[in-house]
DNA sequence: AGCGTGCCCTTAACGGTGTTAAGTTGTCAA
DNA sequence: TTGACAACTTAACACCGTTAAGGGCACGCT
């Protein structure tokens, strides 16, 4: 399974290989696991060799997310129609799935830049979406980046506490914290426990309405609302 | 200035020395230039001595975090009275000003877990300012949540423009980016640089707006509203 | 006074990391 | 056939977190 070489010895190696054995290690490794050396191996090649198609370390992770950001919008195809509500709701939606697709996702995404320009086609139909529906241009950019930036924070914190969808990180005990509060003296902590560490799922739902509610109430256009 | 040690050569080491000898060094060198033998040298003595107060450099940071986190309520004083809709926009503009006081401070948060249980304190305190609002414990903590998102995700986003307040990181010149966008045909993305790249404090302020709205609409008791 | 015990630190070393320099191979054009 | 260039390998560097082993120094006990 993994472990194997899915690549013949005499195949040569190009940026698009690379960046998907690296996604595809990445989920098995984890962010601090995934070595120059480690992906090396996995492509049958040696460390140095990845430096002919990467300047760094760095600008691999930059295309790996760009290809994560790419990926989302293959797998998401049509968001066009719809209000801006709709839109923004199923573009963050897709975003955290997309990160959620590989451990550590939004770590990676969050400490890299994009290369090239290959995002700002979908980026560009994003704000037209809103600029049709009588945003400003300045305030479509504004309300996107709040949703943009809830969903990263949300995701972060998420696979922190579950790196992979199912699979939790020794120590985020709910019960447990549950009890220690409660003995420390703090009621109310111990009772959000269940609260803070569970049904992302259902909270990032919740999330996106209130951000959308709140967008709805401050930035967006008064015909829209 | 920097460079300089601080500490007699006699003076004994404990936890709260070298927590805060790193926090000042990171300011200095940033998260990856934070190395155990650097803050070692910053306090006369060997990288090993700090596994004698420190299980690994992880323990080391959460320490970090949690005495960030501390020194946010320090500096901000009582919170206390006024609604929820201020409280929880103070707070959260008290926790990303405490994360801008260090280079990587959201990334070096994000990444860490509170040791012990001094954060419970104040954060029972927040929670019972909710629920005396009229809020349910669990919509608390998931309001709260929310809002503690966006301002992780947001502070993260910033830092890796402004690393520094008012230092700004090589690449992400404004001007450059829109006559690239504009070239390359993609007019909305090139008219939003610098909505996007500027003015980070603004954009916050108007995001918690958002987000207290939102929050209103969905998640507060109507009495509040 | 002498002795041991335990805390706090040092020295030395290990395996691993990203990265660079220099040399080797294969392929294709002139 | 030869030369050039692309795409790699081998070797090495400086540095990283971490562990093992030992040393000094203060203290309590006899």
């Amino acid at each position: 399974m993994s472990g194997e070489n899915d690549r013949m010895a005499t195949t040569r190696l190009d940026q698009t290989l690379v960046v998907d054995t690296a996604l595809r290690l990445l989920n098995d490794v984890g962010l601090e696991g995934l070595t120059l050396r480690r992906i090396a191996k996995e492509l049958n090649v040696q460390a140095p060799a990845l430096y002919w198609h990467f300047k760094n370390k760095q600008a691999l992770l930059d295309a790996m997310s760009t290809a994560m950001y790419r990926r989302m919008f293959e797998a998401y195809g049509d968001l066009g129609d719809g209000t801006w509500q709709e839109r923004l709701v199923e573009v963050h939606r897709a975003l955290r799935r997309a990160l959620l697709g590989y451990r550590d996702g939004a770590k990676v995404f969050s400490g890299s830049r994009f290369t090239g320009t290959d995002h700002a086609g979908p980026q560009e139909d994003h704000l037209r979406a809103f600029v049709t529906a009588g945003f400003t241009p300045s305030a479509a950019a504004r309300a996107s980046f709040i949703a943009y930036s809830f969903t990263l924070g949300f995701v972060i914190e998420e696979q922190s506490v579950e790196p992979r969808p199912g699979e939790r990180t020794p120590g985020y005990d709910v019960t447990e914290r549950e009890e220690r509060m409660t003995a420390e003296g703090y009621p109310l902590a111990a009772a959000v426990s269940s609260d803070l560490f569970q049904d992302y799922e259902a909270r990032f739902e919740e999330g996106l309405r209130a951000i959308v509610a709140g967008i709805e109430a401050t930035l967006a256009p008064a015909a829209s609302r």
